[in-house]
DNA sequence: AAGCACACCTGCTAGC
DNA sequence: TGCTAGCAGGTGTGCT
């Protein structure tokens, strides 16, 4: 599923093939894909509008245009981006197909959304970052930001919770959904049902330590394409970075560092991987 | 008031 | 073989 390294690769693409653009047309049909606003808000807003930057923020593409708006785009558990053309009309639609933005080269980003958990939104209410007042509860991005260790540690102190449910709290970090929680607190050797008030400075200096490389990791890896296929880059090409984690996916088969067999339980209300002697 | 369960969806799969 | 219950997970909401 998209987190961090998979929305930061569509990004990207974003930045190679949309900046620039002007949008010449919007058809939504997916009713559910829009609903902070009307479909014909967010029709009105984006139509002759040049895109000027491709952002994010945790999970969240922000399509900066050339008024100050900006295009907010979540892909929840199975949305895609996906560029095609010129000419965009050879290029057929595939199922779930929720919304087409055409430019003026004749080109089209589709948002396409199996489980229409996904949203796009356009708001001009920016905070003076340039982040949607509404994404306000975000806490730091890893990537974009960094980690400030000092005070991941006075939020560790703070709460009453598990690491795995610490990880996922986008309040906390913006960004890191199951599959890199996983993998990062198996790089800091740290057992994700610890509770947060236990760990101490030197092993939350190891989880900033995991978390950061982890996700660089899986960027450089192009994101990660489970065996759902759901995400994809903005060409449609899978991720490589599946092929390297050490416990998402693995329950059963061997450590990578210790042979014995990877362990599944349910922590936070999500399946969490973890190797029961490499962990503690 | 923080932390938890649950709803929201569709498609795949394990199990009968 | 064919059906169905269960599972997958990000986030908003509502309850405790």
């Amino acid at each position: 599923m998209p987190e961090l390294p998979e929305v930061e690769t569509v990004r990207r693409g974003l930045e190679a093939l949309v900046v620039g653009k002007r949008i010449d047309d919007v058809v939504v049909t997916g009713l559910r894909s829009v609903r902070r606003q009307s479909i014909a808000d967010l029709v009105v807003s984006l139509a002759g509008r040049t895109v000027s930057i491709a952002g994010r923020r945790g999970k969240y593409l922000l399509i900066g245009l050339d008024n100050a708006a900006t295009l907010v785009v979540h892909l929840r558990m199975s949305g895609q981006l996906l560029f095609v053309g010129p000419p965009r009309n050879e290029v057929a639609l595939v199922a779930h197909t929720h919304a087409r933005i055409a430019f003026d080269d004749d080109s089209e980003l589709r948002f396409v959304d199996q489980r229409t958990f996904g949203e796009l939104f356009v708001t001009a209410d920016l905070d003076p970052r340039g982040v949607p007042v509404a994404l306000s509860r975000l806490g730091a991005d890893p990537l974009v930001d960094g980690i400030d260790p000092s005070r991941l540690a006075q939020l560790a102190s703070a709460r009453r919770t598990t690491l795995k449910a610490f990880l996922l709290d986008q309040a906390v970090l913006a960004g890191i959904g199951n599959m890199y929680a996983d993998e990062a607190c198996f790089r800091a050797r740290i057992l994700p049902t610890r509770m947060t008030g236990t760990l101490r400075r030197s092993e939350l200096d190891r989880l900033v330590r995991s978390v950061g490389s982890v996700l660089d990791d899986a960027v450089r890896g192009g994101g990660s394409t489970l065996r759902d296929a759901r995400y994809v880059d903005l060409l449609g090409a899978p991720g490589r970075f599946q092929e390297h984690h050490c416990v998402y996916g693995r329950e059963g088969e061997p450590c990578v560092a210790c042979g014995r067999p990877i362990r599944r339980v349910r922590v936070a209300g999500r399946s969490t991987h973890f190797c029961p002697s490499c962990q503690r």
